[in-house]
DNA sequence: GATTGAAATTGACTTAGATCAATATTTATA
DNA sequence: TATAAATATTGATCTAAGTCAATTTCAATC
């Protein structure tokens, strides 16, 4: 089962986060974030390779990476499992499925991982007096949306090659907003995952690596990437065939 | 330019459209869809092959399609092109983008349409004494979340065929939802569209097309599909490999 | 530090779907 | 009603990425 972890006066609230720039509270000021202070009643502990949560698990609460990472995936009919996002600490997981109030896909840890549990009751209760979180969360689901578009142009405009060549500029991108270095990173998913999510196979991913690697565009060892030419890298995207 | 086509007391507003059973006041009272009444200032009439927003302009409104088709599309760093959507009488078009306040996609009719316009700060407005119009907005945004992912699955995960059988279902619920039958349909999309937004090239969707076709799936008249099997279409879909 | 198992790399071969190209059919315009 | 321009169909051929398989590398556990 998820270990729940205690939210004490010590453990910090929204307006102490350390992640709050880069979360929910994002643009707000602080005496807006202050009074958000409520609206975290709880925080779990998932471990690598446990479920947040379930598809098909009705859903009222949104999750607020803290730590680690997390994979959403999908069912496909045949049976075939789909990733549908790499979230990273400060990302919301949980906007899909708020339709029917049921969890349209599965939350996996990638790591050992911390969540904020956000209940909706309390956002409706908290933006009454707050409306810029109804805003927020507006403009989260929106993210959303244009974050699975862009996935929707790379599976169906790009080669296999500006697919990936996408995906780590991208990466590279979230995880310098989060202070981390834009070059140097460690990828939290496997080949195979990566693969999933781009609509490659896992050895497709394996050799692009080591192609990008070849022509010193990268420096790859296992899951630890080094960018050596990010203007190559963009080239590569943007290249029409 | 586009038309504006006046909203007199005449012309409908929610609470005597006909379109409200499908469209934004779905599941709302009856008393509630009537202060939504002065939600639509303004309807907008947009011929085919124009564009109702495009890629990049200021967004501050969202647009319920009451009649025709629309189409979004996004443009790629190589300048490709990639359908995102297409959206049929009652769904509400516009909700990416909402993040920074900016269309990240282009609109276009795919037929002469109308749509009505619903400025964001009306939105904000009326959710105030109708808080369930904030819910509604929120399911609806969720719902574009999970119809994304529902395409991602599609598009990383499906072969050719289960792809345009998965289209194919899914384009006869929503116009059965729309009261129209649901083995007989007229596709406003041309096979080059569709081949884009499902990932293949016009040559694949027609062969395909062609195929069901012969296999006694679906009979096929040029945009004229008439569904004949709908359990060996659904099989397609499920099919493991 | 040996042993097992998972993840990643690399090579050889196959194939689904792309590309190129030649009609055919429909729709639009003169 | 011709004529041009899209749009759709079908065939022949090619290729990017998949599949199958053999190592290699890394990580975990005893």
């Amino acid at each position: 089962m998820l270990k729940s972890v205690p939210v004490t006066s010590e453990s910090p609230h929204c307006s102490t986060c350390m992640m709050a720039s880069v979360c929910l509270p994002v643009g707000m000021s602080p005496s807006e974030v202050t009074q958000l202070d409520d609206l975290v009643k709880e925080r779990l502990r998932v471990e690598k390779g446990q479920a947040l949560f379930q598809h098909g698990a009705p859903l009222d609460a949104l999750f607020g990476l803290r730590t680690g990472s997390i994979k959403t995936q999908m069912i496909e009919a045949s049976g075939q499992q789909q990733i549908t996002g790499f979230f990273l600490p400060g990302e919301i997981v949980g906007l899909d499925g708020m339709m029917e109030g049921i969890h349209s896909s599965t939350a996996i840890a990638m790591e050992d991982s911390e969540v904020c549990v956000v209940k909706l009751d309390d956002i409706d209760e908290i933006s009454r007096y707050v409306p810029t979180l109804q805003h927020q969360v507006r403009r989260l689901m929106s993210k959303e949306i244009s974050r699975s578009h862009q996935v929707l142009l790379a599976l169906g405009s790009m080669r296999s090659e500006q697919r990936l060549a996408a995906f780590l500029i991208n990466l590279s991108q979230r995880l310098t907003a989060l202070g981390y270095s834009s070059t140097e990173f460690i990828m939290r998913m496997s080949r195979e995952e990566t693969g999933n999510y781009l609509g490659l196979t896992l050895e497709t991913v394996s050799r692009l690596f080591s192609r990008f690697a070849r022509d010193g565009v990268i420096r790859v060892n296992q899951r630890e990437i080094k960018i050596l030419d990010m203007d190559a890298l963009r080239e590569l995207v943007g290249k029409s065939c």
